[in-house]
DNA sequence: GTCATTTATCATGC
DNA sequence: GCATGATAAATGAC
């Protein structure tokens, strides 16, 4: 509805932070975000580096050796291919600034 | 450990610079004018990173931070940076 | 699946 | 010492 949904003072949640009117239904609540330990990073780039994309059965073998859910296997990688790909963009950008600057 | 390494050069934060100020006056004058629906198109984003002299992502980056950071201050100061919107006004009037 | 986000956290500027 | 820009988890649209 409102992008400021959830803003401290918008009429839009009632006060003390009780639930619109319009609203009674489930109320999902956002899970927190938890950095992960470097061993779980760890072990995660080095199955990326084999491949950028894991199989199920990688992928629960993935979250119960590092403590992990198959949700949160699954969406580390695809973060993490969009990471990959920000970073290729990033560089060609870099290298047709510099191939440009060269032909000057 | 090498990931540690390696990030210490990829990790674009550790090079961050702060924009210029006409950049940051650039990109609150839009998001003033636009609080309602403070999201730019990606046609926007382009105009704002070339009259900004920052990438689309910078941008992206900007917008995203400013939103909540804005959404975490209602009531306090944050009502007084709508000068902008005066000061729209005050361009736009004649 | 991608991809633009939201949110907390990180690293730096000053 | 916080303000600020960039990144890392997590969600949702499509």
């Amino acid at each position: 509805v409102n992008w400021l949904y959830g803003a401290k003072g918008n009429p839009l949640v009632g006060a003390l932070g009780t639930i619109p009117q319009e609203w009674t239904g489930t109320m999902t609540v956002r899970k927190k975000r938890k950095p992960y330990s470097k061993f779980q990073t760890l072990e995660l780039e080095k199955e990326f580096l084999y491949n950028a994309y894991v199989s199920k059965q990688k992928r629960w073998e993935l979250a119960r050796n590092l403590n992990l859910t198959e949700r949160q296997v699954k969406i580390w990688f695809q973060n993490r291919r969009m990471k990959n790909k920000k970073n290729s963009q990033r560089q060609a950008a870099q290298e047709a600034a510099a191939a440009a600057a060269a032909a000057n | 450990a090498v990931m540690i390494l390696r990030s210490r050069f990829l990790d674009a934060r550790r090079k961050r610079r702060n924009f210029s100020k006409q950049a940051t006056e650039i990109l609150n004058e839009y998001f003033y004018s636009h609080l309602s629906n403070p999201y730019p198109s990606e046609e926007a984003k382009e105009e704002l990173a070339r009259k900004s002299n920052i990438t689309v992502a910078q941008v992206s980056n900007w917008f995203g931070n400013k939103r909540i950071r804005y959404k975490k201050n209602i009531g306090k100061a944050q009502e007084e940076a709508n000068l902008y919107a005066a000061k729209k006004a005050a361009g736009a009037s004649p």
